[in-house]
DNA sequence: GTAGCTTGTTGAGCGTTGCTCAGCAAGCCG
DNA sequence: CGGCTTGCTGAGCAACGCTCAACAAGCTAC
């Protein structure tokens, strides 16, 4: 019976490893705060040792904070209007994305929220860093000067999205038009006082 | 030298014990997040042995969920408006003193919210109970029916407020009353519809 | 082909930390 | 003094993050 049914190649290139070890803490995401992945879990999936998985990412530390940016990376690939769009039509748009990103990966964003608000500087400090650039392209699609004043409404208006599309997913209380409306019309007064 | 400086009492209540307890963890809350407490430091510092900890919260997770527990009742104490306050006035009452809460106690506010919007399950709940108390009594206070529409929207509201008071006392944008009057009147114009 | 280099990979092991358990001892009652 | 409750401890286990010396796969050079 010389048919092993999945002959593991042993060696694998560093950034083919890398990406292998980040992407198991992706799909691990959902299930489980990034924080408590555990280095034996990540290792025994991956088929390898722990000491291996500490060449890779010299701290678990890194390592958990390397699958939430990756997490944040895919985020924001989905969230940033393309390149040629309209700036009138760049806040709708990210706004309407967003919102299909949560319901399409309720856990894992969840999980990636909740991660990044918990505990961790290090952690904390990329979810800051991805909420501040969604907030900057709102604040150049609204043509509104880059001010803390407005910043730190859009951002605080940024909260008031992330929970109310995250109450909404569990229990849809309105049409999703209404709800895209809803937070436009809010962000819209906001700004314009 | 008979004159040992503090002839700690060997033997305490339980009662007493257990109030030490979370107390040493209120005053850690500020500078370690919960779930980092580790019952070496607290023993440690309460001068007992591991085992004691253990004896009066069977598990870690069993006392730093009581330490956050104690820490929201110590909020919703100073936030809840006093029982004869009349309907109208308790909204813009407990603003006040929300926003008075953040700015004395920023540090340990900050880390009652991150702990407990952090990974931890239970931590979480607390934190949740806490919100919908609060929630509660402003929707009553509105004299608004308690629905699901609602109640998403005051939520959603919360967190906006969470936010912008948070960013407000580290780089204040504005005098206070207008941030007090910019968050009644997103609250108004919220519910209002 | 084999010597030698690079580098992906491992196993043994250490310190910390959450947690258990058997048992000591302080205080109180008879 | 004997016996009971109960606050309390020390030894020790298992899991986990992390280190280190060394093995071995794959490549190049002679």
């Amino acid at each position: 019976m010389t048919a092993a049914p999945a002959p593991r190649p042993l060696r694998r290139s560093a950034d083919d490893r890398r990406a292998q070890l980040v992407q198991i803490g992706l799909e691990l995401l959902p299930t489980t705060p990034v924080q408590e992945l555990t280095i034996d879990e990540v290792a025994r999936r991956a088929g390898i040792s722990r000491s291996l998985l500490f060449h890779y990412f010299a701290t678990k530390r890194d390592y958990y904070t390397a699958v939430t940016r990756a997490a944040a990376d895919l985020m924001l690939e989905h969230l940033l209007p393309p390149p040629g769009a309209a700036l009138a039509e760049q806040v709708t748009g990210m706004l309407d994305r967003y919102v299909g990103w949560v319901e399409a990966y309720r856990e894992s964003h969840l999980a990636f929220v909740r991660g990044a608000a918990g505990g961790d500087p290090w952690v904390a400090e990329v979810y800051e860093e991805t909420r501040d650039r969604l907030v900057a392209v709102a604040l150049d699609a609204l043509e509104l000067p880059d001010g803390p004043l407005h910043r730190q409404l859009v951002t605080a208006w940024f909260a008031f999205t992330e929970d109310l599309v995250g109450q909404w997913t569990r229990e849809p209380t309105m049409p999703r038009p209404e709800l895209l409306a809803l937070l436009r019309d809010v962000l819209d007064r906001l700004v314009t006082r």
